[in-house]
DNA sequence: TATCCATTTAGACATACGTATAACTAACAG
DNA sequence: CTGTTAGTTATACGTATGTCTAAATGGATA
């Protein structure tokens, strides 16, 4: 036992059928368990490997989360990013067409999801991220994704240049809320539409979330609170927020 | 012990202050951390209330959890239906105004983050929900909020003639997706505002929502797959909606 | 005072968890 | 054949969890 690297105790590969076998059962486990609900054993016994071996390859529970984590958040960061650069250069230095920015942000999650089941359980696991209070994933998802946001949120912000950087950072934030519930597959739809649209159908959810999204962000600017006539109280009577 | 009711052990009243510090407590506790990784005990100990009490009030983990959910969730009901019912009234007959309907909505929700730690507790604990694999708060939710979603959808549709039924699921998805993540001070906005936006103000967070999502609701609605000249092909350069 | 009963307490139960380790296997090197 | 090493196994440790129970408490009632 090396004092220095409590986590991965020995030389354990890189690469291995085994180790494999792990990621792949884990990928589905923390996505459709959460990461508490779901414990090493039940890990191992859907892998069909050794409990022991998730200790040998990954040290941890912990480390072996971050593993699952990153095997493909950097596909979908990487791809995120050359879509973006696609747009940019189609747009030939201007401001790159809005809806074309939302397609390139969202895409890549589509693609994942047709991917496999894998990919597919990946994204599951990845949006409820957004609201698991697991503060060591909150850190892997920040340094994966923050930077491709930045990027993202300086083009969307030369193709609105009627929306102030907050209203920006805004607008952003709901389009991610959108089409995450769009795709999340959480049972909502089917609660709802009562048969209209099928809920699994990535296709017509994302059909709906473009159009959604980008007249979202055309519409005007919202003054500051404060400044005069309070927006809000526009339409004057009705069943107006307190 | 009755073997009845293997739940509620005793005769257990239904008021007495011990009960509700335990309800205030595990409010806290399992919308702070997940309703796994937080033990009863942990809110035995916040509550100060000896850890046996919460087997006497509640019976187990699930129902003490039923009870936190149960108590607020009615609110929010009530005053959704309250809302909509009088926007309903205002507009006399006729569809209710688009934004109208988006604010009886919201506006429940905002309320109750402003009333205080237990009650804006509670909606990080409604929101997390949404996407935490808990069958048994599935349902719980499901049976709570189901009749006024139909309620809202019936409305929806009634406003926007030009969506057809699916359409108006899809973007009242939409809509609940963008603005629970508007207010779930998941820290995300932190991260990407760089000081341009507060995450902690709500009131900002909602003028932002309102226009964003009405502007969602009024695009066209999209042709079917497969209708002549794929909706999606269109990239063209515009950088308009539908 | 004596009785009663909702409430409260301390403690125990069995189980499951993440983690650790010592022993074993098989392949290959000298 | 011997030694080494990555991989694998079975098993154990300490701890924490949800649940449960028997006993104590204490105020109201008879």
């Amino acid at each position: 036992m090396k004092a220095t690297t409590p986590a991965k105790p020995a030389a354990a590969a890189v690469r291995s059928p085994n180790r494999d076998k792990i990621l792949d059962a884990a990928e589905i486990e923390f996505a459709t368990h959460s990461y508490e609900s779901c414990s090493l054993r039940m890990i191992a016994e859907s892998s069909g490997v050794n409990l022991g071996l998730l200790h040998y390859y990954f040290g941890s529970k912990q480390a072996l989360f971050a593993a699952v984590f990153l095997r493909r958040s950097a596909t979908l960061v990487e791809r995120r990013t050359a879509l973006l650069v696609e747009a940019k250069r189609a747009a030939g230095g201007g401001p790159v067409p809005l809806e074309d920015l939302i397609r390139s942000f969202i895409t890549p999650t589509i693609e994942m999801i047709k991917q496999g089941e894998g990919p597919k359980a990946f994204i599951r696991l990845h949006s409820r991220l957004r609201t698991e209070p697991l503060d060591f994933a909150r850190d892997l998802r920040r340094s994966a994704f923050n930077s491709v946001n930045f990027a993202f949120i300086k083009a969307f912000a030369e193709t609105c240049p009627h929306l102030s950087r907050a209203s920006i950072v805004w607008r952003f934030t709901a389009m991610v809320g959108a089409y995450l519930f769009l795709i999340s597959q959480s049972g909502r739809v089917e609660d709802l539409s009562e048969g209209a649209c099928d809920p699994s159908d990535v296709d017509s959810a994302i059909d709906q979330a473009i159009p959604f999204i980008a007249a979202g962000f055309l519409a005007p600017d919202v003054r500051k609170r404060g400044q005069r006539g309070a927006k809000k109280a526009a339409n004057g009577k009705a069943a107006l927020a307190g």
